[in-house]
RNA sequence: GGCCCCGUCGUCUAGUGGUCCAGGACGUCAGGUUCUCAUCCUGAAGAUCAGGGGUUCGACUCCCCUCGGGGUCACCA
């Protein structure tokens, strides 16, 4: 496999959501499965929709998600600088190249005009081609009016790794706008001059630019260019189905989710399978397997649902196959408060007992908080249990008294906690569902939490009963 | 409207003419794992493969039409 020269090219105007980075991955991928380089080059020749910190808020969400690039704005690289604002007289030199050959020209009219161009193309139900108001003679253009592609209208034939092989007629080829009447380049002609020069082999990028795909071909031709492999990505849909995920559908900035606990790896796994698979019933993947297994070939045509409920899954699979140390370090910010005085031992022990139970990091506090603070004593948990309800408020008062007993006589280890709780078992006759919820419950005072025996030990002999006793007090 | 693309369980998907009265996973429901929650295990429901025509001995797979959805037709990318 011969290495590859990808590249990410975002333009700056807000964060980076799940469509975003999946092209991001997905050329990532190419670079680093062909032992390539993998480029960010920052699209930020619109000056209306720039938006100063996004810049350094898509190289952050790369860097978080372990997507980094060889070379970029902020570190450089040999074919800099990778800021199309700052390339401007590089476009400039490549026009005057069109304009030399005959292939550029001063746009003569106002915005207005075509306006008014494309308002009769559309009441006349025709698509608006500008080469049909092309001028006869066009003045030479001094940069203060756009700067026109002049077209060699044909049928175009390419192939599109993902979509694969297209076909268009001469009907959709057109005089598109080089250079803007400010200065800066459009996409349509920045991105090729940029591709060449960066010795781009993959362009991958969203589906919407395959129908500007033969406007592009007929670019390279006319600079004489290699065109490079091209794959364009479906969309990522909301929960409707048809419309692509928005901002409103909660399309939100992928560092959210690293902020709510998803880790970038488990983010990753789930992003790469909207969309593709490696054909066999693998669900998950870990960094490794997608570079070995990942190919643009296998990605599906049709857009994808973006289902959080799967995503939760997926961040629990990668939580539960974490070393527990690993995990240790990757909740740490996630603590509830009451825990900022524990010592690091404890905390491990109580993360090992709700390992199993964390789908993203940001449920930490809720499945955690009483292992660090004594919770105020709830009666409704015991009153309105299906199984202790049935119970009289004294049964139940005698059935914890004696369980209070034997535990006052434990060491707490949990060898030992077992056996007393089973002899409990066996001395009041009563089932688990009666006897360890009413313990359960007494020193927990939550609605849930990890088996009975672990909690225990890991709460220690002093806070048990403690806790028992605050209950005790209150029946 | 022109051009282009897409259409398999609620969702993500496997499937490239026969091994598919369509397989896996998420989700849902039921049961099991000494208590709750979760994990784990087992099981169930769930897709007339958008619809209709062809081609073929045989079509989810090939062709045509229809319908539905999307993209594009910017001095946005």
């Amino acid at each position: 496999m011969k290495p590859a020269r990808s590249r990410f090219a975002p333009s700056p105007t807000g964060y980076l959501h799940v469509g975003g980075i999946r092209t991001a991955l997905f050329a990532w991928l190419v670079a680093r499965r062909s032992g390539g380089q993998f480029i960010l080059r920052i699209e930020d020749t619109d000056r209306a929709r720039h938006v100063a910190e996004a810049e350094q808020h898509i190289i952050k969400s790369l860097r978080a998600l372990g997507l980094a690039f060889d070379e970029g704005p902020d570190i450089g690289g040999p074919f800099g600088p990778y800021r199309q604002s700052d390339r401007l007289d590089i476009y400039k030199t490549w026009a005057e190249r069109l304009i030399q050959a005959g292939r550029a020209y001063a746009d003569p009219y106002s915005p207005e005009q075509v306006e008014a161009f494309r308002k009769a193309a559309q009441a006349a139900k025709k698509p608006f081609l500008f080469r049909e108001h092309r001028p006869a003679e066009p003045k030479p253009w001094d940069g203060t009016t756009p700067l026109r592609f002049l077209s060699e209208p044909k049928a175009h034939r390419w192939h599109d790794e993902v979509m694969g092989d297209l076909h268009t007629g001469p009907e959709v080829v057109d005089d598109f706008i080089l250079i803007k009447s400010d200065g800066y380049p459009t996409y349509n002609f920045a991105h090729i001059v940029d591709d060449a020069e960066m010795h781009i082999t993959h362009v991958i990028r969203g589906i919407e630019f395959v129908s500007s795909t033969p406007n592009f071909m007929n670019l390279y031709e006319a600079l004489n260019l290699p065109v490079p492999i091209i794959a364009s990505m479906p969309p990522i849909l909301g929960p409707s189905g048809t419309k692509k995920l928005s901002k409103r559908d909660g399309a939100k900035d992928v560092l959210d989710y690293l902020r709510d606990g998803y880790l970038p790896d488990a983010f990753l796994s789930f992003i790469a399978s909207l969309g593709w698979n490696d054909g066999t019933e693998q669900e998950i993947f870990t960094r490794e397997d997608l570079i070995q297994k990942f190919s643009l070939a296998r990605v599906h045509r049709a857009g994808a649902r973006f289902d959080e409920k799967r995503l939760a899954w997926t961040n629990g699979i990668f939580i539960r196959q974490l070393p527990l140390d690993e995990l240790f370090v990757t909740v740490q910010d996630f603590w509830p408060d009451e825990a900022k005085d524990a010592g690091d031992d404890y905390k491990r022990r109580v993360l090992a007992l709700v390992q199993d139970r964390l789908k993203f990091a940001k449920e930490l506090p809720e499945l955690t908080r009483f292992f660090f603070t004594d919770l105020p004593v709830n009666p409704t948990l015991w009153q309105e249990h299906t199984q202790l309800k049935k119970l009289s408020s004294d049964e139940l008062k005698t059935l914890l008294l004696q369980s209070r007993e034997s535990l006052a006589a434990s060491d707490f280890g949990l060898d030992d906690l077992t056996t007393r709780l089973n002899a409990l078992l066996e001395q009041t006759q009563q089932k688990p569902a009666v006897l360890f919820s009413l313990i359960r419950i007494a020193t927990t005072q939550a609605p849930f939490s990890p088996g009975l025996a672990d909690t225990l030990a890991v709460l220690g002999k002093q806070v048990s009963l403690r806790r028992i006793d605050a209950m005790l007090a209150t029946m």
